[in-house]
DNA sequence: AGGATTTTTTGAACAGAGAAACCAGACGTC
DNA sequence: GACGTCTGGTTTCTCTGTTCAAAAAATCCT
C-alpha cells in the first residue's frame, strides 16, 4: 500500500528520465540547473532519498565500515568507538558493529559475516586476526586497520600508542621515585600492546639494574586482576609499586589494596596504569598513567582507512602515537621530577 | 583481477543454474540432495558467500538494525550496547551505529540517513524523537523501539525500567533513613526517564510530608553536576541527602563532596543514584542505587523488534521493567531495613 | 508402458540504483 | 549550409541475488 518511493517515481513526476534523477543525486555529474531544480522539487514532494544499498550494489562501495570489538567493559573502547563513529559519520560512513570474543575461531566466523555485508573497510579493535583472514580481506580489496593492536605482518595497518616507550617512561618514573620492588600485572599475553608495554617497562627497570619483583597475568579481566593483587600483596615483602597493563585493571588493584588489604596508595604501594581513561582523572582513583591519545588514534585510524579507500595502492601504515605520562597521585612523585 | 566470486561463478563450476545456487542458500527451498552437494562443494572451493546487500535489495530486509545513541560516556550505554549487539548477532542481525547529539534537528538528519540504509528496525537509545519522524518510520514499515526513554505516543514501543517506582523506592528509603533535607540533581528535563524518576521520588517524599529541599539541573552532564553540587553544598544548611538522576552524576557529586568540600558520605550526606552501572559496585563509590536491569532491557528490546519483524501487525509494547533497590554504603541504611 | 502427479530445475523478470554509450539540439566556424 | 564541438539528456547495460511461471525430470499408479 505504501511502497517506498523510487527514483522512477521521481523521474515520472519531474518528467525526466530515471538517470537524470540519478545524476542529480550524484555529486559531480553534469546536470542543468533547470532539471536539477525540477528533480529536487519532485524528490522533496515525494520524500525520495536514494537507496544506499542499491547504490552500493553497482558502485561496489557500501559506505559501511565494519568494527570488530571484543568487549566494552574497559572504558577505553566506548571512548574510542564514539570518536571513530563520529569521524566516520562526518565523512559519510557508518559503523557496523561485530562483537567478538577473543577466541580465534569465533573471530574467523565474525570475519565471514563481515565480508557478507560488503563493508568498505574494517577496524579491528583489540582483536587478534589470523594471517589467513587478513590475507583474504586484502585479496578482496578491503582495507583493515588494527586499532590498539599491532601485528608483525607489516602489510597490515595499525594504530597504537607507543607502548614500548610508554612502558619505559613508567619504569623510569617508578625507579626515580625510589621504588625497589616493582611488580607487573599483565593483561593478555597474546596482545601486542601487552608485550610492548611490558618490554618497555622491563627495559626501563633493567637500565636501573632492576628486574620485576613479581608478575601475574590477568588476561585484562577485572576479577582476575583482583585475585592476582590479593595474592601478590599478601606476603610480608609485598611490592612497593605495581604497573598494571591498563587502567581498568589498575582500578581493580587499587580497590583491593585499599579496601581489602588496608594498604595506602601511594604511601605503601604506588600504582600506575596505562590508557588514561576518563575515570583515571577522577579523584577517587587519581591514577598516574600513560595517556593513549584516543582522539588522535581514532583520527589516524579513519585517515588511514580513507586514504586506502581513495587510493587502494596506498601503503599500509603502522602508527604509534606518543602518549604522555600523566602525573597524578596514585604513585609517589620523585622530588624535583619534571615531565 | 580478483573480482569477487558471485553466484554465477559457483553455478558454472557446479554445472547448474544460478537460481539453483540461490536456493541452496535459502533455507526451506526445494533442492535435491545431489545438487545441494555439488553446489556447496563448488561454493567452498571458490570461497563463495552470498552478498547480503544484493539479497536485501530483493527481499526488502537488510538484517541491519540502526542504533541511535547520543553519547557513550555514561557507562550504562556501552553495557547496554554490548548486550543489544550480541543478542541481535545471535539472530543474524547487526547493529549500524548512528551518533546523534541531543539537539532535535540533528536527530532528524540522522534519521534520514538511517532510512537511506534500509534498516530493518531502529533502536533509539536515550534520544528523543519528533513525532513526525516516528510517523515516517512507521509509514515505511520500520519498527522503532525507544530504549531507556518513553514517549507519550503509545504507537511507539519503548523499554525502560519502572522509573517512577524506582524513584519512589529511593525516596522511601531516604525518608526511612531519617533524612530531612533531601535534594535532587536532575538530568535533562526533556527525558522521560528524568521526569518519571523525579515524579516518583517527589511522590515518595510527599507521602512522608516532605518536599525537595534543593534542586538543580545538569542535563546529565558530568561537569555540570559537579558545579551544581558545589553550589548546593556550600551553604551551611546543606542537604543531608541527594538523589542524582543517574549513577554517572552521582559519582561526580560524590567526588565533589568528598574531595572538594571535605564532607563524609554517608555520614554527612547520603548519595543515591540510578542505573547500577558496574562502577557503582566498586568500593570506591559503593553507591546505593536502583538497578536498571540492562540485560533484561536489552532482551526485551530485541524481542519486541523481532516480533514486529516477524509480524508487522504486532501491537507496539511499552515495557517498564522493575528494578531493585541495591543497598550499598553511600547512603545511611535505616535500622532494621529489609529490602 | 502410459499417463498423472510430484519434485527439481531453469530462464526470465525483478529489486533500485549508477555508468557508459549514445543522441538531440545549440552554438561556432569557415 | 555543412561540419565539428559542447551540453545535457536518454537508453541500455550492469551489479548480485531472489522469485515465479513454465519446462523438465523423477516418481507413482493402474
Amino acid at each position: 500500500m505504501d511502497r517506498p518511493v523510487t527514483a522512477l517515481d521521481v523521474a515520472q513526476k519531474a518528467g525526466v528520465s530515471r538517470s537524470a534523477v540519478s545524476r542529480v543525486f550524484t555529486p559531480g555529474a553534469s546536470v542543468s540547473k533547470r532539471t536539477a531544480e525540477k528533480v529536487r522539487c519532485a524528490a522533496d514532494a515525494l520524500g525520495y532519498r536514494p537507496n544506499v544499498l542499491a547504490r552500493s550494489l553497482i558502485t561496489g562501495r557500501s559506505r559501511i565500515i565494519g568494527l570488530v570489538v571484543a568487549y566494552l567493559e574497559n572504558q577505553f573502547y566506548p571512548e574510542a568507538i564514539e570518536r571513530l563513529s563520529r569521524h566516520l559519520q562526518e565523512r559519510g560512513y557508518h559503523v557496523l558493529v561485530f562483537m567478538a570474543s577473543n577466541s580465534g575461531e569465533e573471530a574467523d566466523e565474525v570475519m565471514e559475516e563481515l565480508l557478507d555485508y560488503q563493508v568498505d573497510g574494517i577496524i579491528a579493535a583489540s582483536v587478534g586476526m589470523s594471517n589467513d583472514l587478513t590475507r583474504r580481506c586484502e585479496a578482496a580489496g578491503i582495507p583493515i586497520v588494527l586499532f590498539n593492536r599491532a601485528q608483525d605482518d607489516d602489510r597490515l595497518s595499525s594504530v597504537t600508542s607507543d607502548n614500548y616507550h610508554g612502558g619505559r617512561k613508567l619504569a623510569e618514573f617508578l625507579v626515580a621515585g625510589g621504588h625497589k620492588r616493582v611488580a607487573h600485572i599483565a593483561g593478555w599475553e597474546g596482545a601486542s600492546t601487552q608485550r610492548d608495554r611490558e618490554a618497555g617497562f622491563v627495559a626501563g627497570l633493567a637500565a636501573a639494574g632492576q628486574t620485576l619483583a613479581a608478575r601475574g597475568v590477568s588476561d585484562f579481566d577485572f576479577e582476575r586482576a583482583k585475585t592476582i593483587a590479593r595474592e601478590m600483596f599478601s606476603s610480608d615483602t609485598y611490592p612497593d609499586a605495581v604497573f598494571c597493563a591498563n587502567d581498568h585493571m589498575a582500578f581493580a588493584v587499587m580497590d583491593v589494596l585499599r579496601f581489602e588489604l588496608g594498604l595506602r596508595v601511594p604511601d605503601d604501594v604506588s600504582v600506575v596504569g596505562y590508557d588514561d581513561v576518563t575515570l583515571a582523572a577522577w579523584p577517587s582513583y587519581d591514577l598516574t598513567t600513560v595517556r593513549q591519545p584516543a582522539g588522535q588514534m581514532a583520527r589516524a585510524t579513519v585517515d588511514i582507512l580513507m586514504d586506502r579507500l581513495a587510493d587502494p595502492e596506498t601503503k599500509p601504515r603502522r602508527v604509534a602515537l606518543d602518549g604522555p605520562l600523566i602525573l597524578r597521585r596514585s604513585a609517589r612523585i620523585p622530588e624535583g621530577w619534571t615531565t
